[in-house]
DNA sequence: TGTATTTTATTACATGTGTATTATAACCAA
DNA sequence: TTGGTTATAATACACATGTAATAAAATACA
């Protein structure tokens, strides 16, 4: 019998040298042998694990849909108390934004992936995955914000939903771009400011 | 003396066709080869506008840019009544969505560059002038917007200008992920009633 | 027309890249 | 220990790529 590893710990190890290489010098130069280096892994080991490089890129965005959904849901408890609802609300949905280091680096692996999805069609089903996953992830918020009053339509709501998220995605990219800290506040305050607004049933 | 001729006009003409394979292949694509077989010149005559590859790309960056920033600051007039003001502001602001293919096309241009920026500092600075010329486009609606009230504060202006700016940014990767029909309505709707919103001062 | 000068085309070359091949090393069961 | 199986490593190879070098063609002025 063979030495026996975790093959699927090893794949996940290698995704994620791929991530690093794309948040750090973007998708494209996330060679083999880049690969290799910055898991220590031959070339070889990697070969073993994926016969291709397609078939790597394609798992390790996979891997990032994957566990991005997984923290969307993840089981919550939100305050009872309506004001207090509102800002745990508005945290929650701000927990999705690059405003530290982590987050920042998720936000650039993610903007490599989806933007070489846009060329590659193999890669373009799990941006629309992530992109309905981050829809619905929104649209529960704003059915727990709209909860007590019951006074709108569904399709009004899903369509702030829709609003909300399209807001969530660019904010990420004003925060990519300029990652200052007065950035980061106008960025904070907005998202306040519309949960608010959102809460209030403007 | 030699053969004469129009050294701007040739390197936008090659600029244009490092636009169109990243448009369609993406940014990494534009090897010089093939931009070269895309303008139909030889490898020589890019070289020869051209020292380097990185040289290419940040022209062809900039100029995207350019024309983009000339666009935005073509004077226009605004009708005088207030709620055609309000329509005419909201039509303003869809015409930088990629609603049709010629926008959708630019859209993915900047996709793939604005991409590539965010791990290249050469082309860093022009993905913040993009941002800072938007930001400022935004900043004249809203002003527009709210010249008869002249009730708020001129900050709320400018992060409601972000706001806007940033919800633009995200309805622009949401029509290029899914430009489906519904989704292109949904995206009208939802600038339709945030232009509305901020008309009516809320 | 001839020629100087620049544009264009071709080729060459070193390097990077994906992947197949092969050889070695590591491991578990008998 | 030994044998068989698999993981790992190293190498080979065909091809793509950026760029330099060189040759050829084209043109405006004398």
């Amino acid at each position: 019998m063979p030495k026996v590893i975790d093959e699927e710990k090893r794949r996940e190890r290698i995704a994620e040298a791929v991530w690093n290489i794309a948040a750090e010098q973007g998708l494209d130069h996330a060679t083999i042998r880049a690969v290799a280096a910055e898991c220590d892994l031959s070339v070889g080991s990697i070969q073993h694990s994926f016969r291709t490089q397609e078939e790597l890129k394609c798992f390790a965005m996979e891997l990032v849909v994957q566990r991005v959904i997984t923290r969307l849901n993840a089981p919550r408890e939100l305050p009872n108390h309506e004001s207090d609802k509102t800002i745990a609300i508005a945290e929650l949905l701000m927990e999705t934004l690059p405003l530290d280091a982590e987050r920042e680096k998720e936000a650039r692996i993610w903007a490599s992936f989806s933007t070489a999805a846009l060329t590659d069609e193999k890669l373009g089903a799990y941006s629309r995955q992530m992109n309905d996953a981050l829809e619905r992830f929104c649209l529960e918020c704003m059915r727990e914000l709209n909860a007590p009053k019951a006074s709108e339509e569904d399709s009004d709501i899903r369509l702030e939903a829709t609003h909300l998220h399209c807001l969530l995605d660019g904010l990420t990219l004003a925060l990519l771009i300029d990652p200052s800290t007065k950035r980061r506040q106008e960025v904070e305050r907005i998202v306040r400011d519309f949960i608010e607004q959102c809460a209030r049933g403007v």
